[in-house]
DNA sequence: CCGATACTGAAGTACATACTTCCCTATCAG
DNA sequence: CTGATAGGGAAGTATGTACTTCAGTATCGG
């Protein structure tokens, strides 16, 4: 077990890389990152309906990325720090792999050479 | 200069997220972790054809995650790891953010508590 | 030279996704 | 109560994306 890629419990990290993807999610997670906001908050600047930010934001929670709650009739929307670990140990994980490569290449150019 | 969000010269974010997205692509950069590797040598496991491959080798040049080149009629495919670089820093630039935030939100709920 | 190998290009298809509009419900302000 | 505000649900559209097949074009082995 040295690829310890399946992490982090349930996102799978394709769901967050594909959130992660739309440009306007990024923009709505840009943001919530100053903070909590209600959909229509973010509908606003974003020049697009609010029904598309509700569906982007149905998206980021799949992903994990962004919680929601409705309290009266306002529907507050937060970031999710913990559903980026996934990613990050995802690449983590690989970078490590390509290093391992790149180092053993040095290896065995100086050991292995003609 | 706080926010050092676009950074690393060309990539745009986007593109690397939406590459990733994909199960297939990330499968190809699986592979490629372990070492170069032909195109063909890539379709085999993957059950798709050659074309498919080469068309998501494409997506991958495109978003800065892999290089290929073509040596005799053999196009050799590499991991490309600076591409990733993109990706954390955003991360890494809006999770600071997060937690700044968060930090805040502990000492208002000190001080400021209805 | 000749057939197999390794791709490349163009085009077509099926499904996903980013939106929209229209309408309906709940809530708050007066 | 009445109207405005905030959002939810359903459906339609338009573009994108992941594939495919069906041709080619180089290149290598014999």
């Amino acid at each position: 077990m040295q690829t310890a890629i399946a992490k982090q419990g349930r996102g799978d990290v394709g769901r967050v890389f594909q959130a992660l993807g739309d440009p306007t999610r990024r923009a709505i997670l840009d943001r919530l990152s100053e903070g909590p906001r209600s959909v229509s908050g973010l509908a606003g600047p974003l020049d697009i309906t609010l029904t598309a930010v509700a569906q982007h934001l149905a998206v980021l929670q799949a992903a994990g990325l962004a919680t929601t709650e409705k309290v009266g009739r306002v529907r507050t929307c937060r970031i999710e720090p913990a559903g980026f670990n996934a990613v990050e140990q995802w690449i983590a994980d690989h970078r490590s792999l390509w290093t391992r490569r790149l180092d053993r290449l040095g290896e065995l150019l100086a050991e292995d050479d003609t």
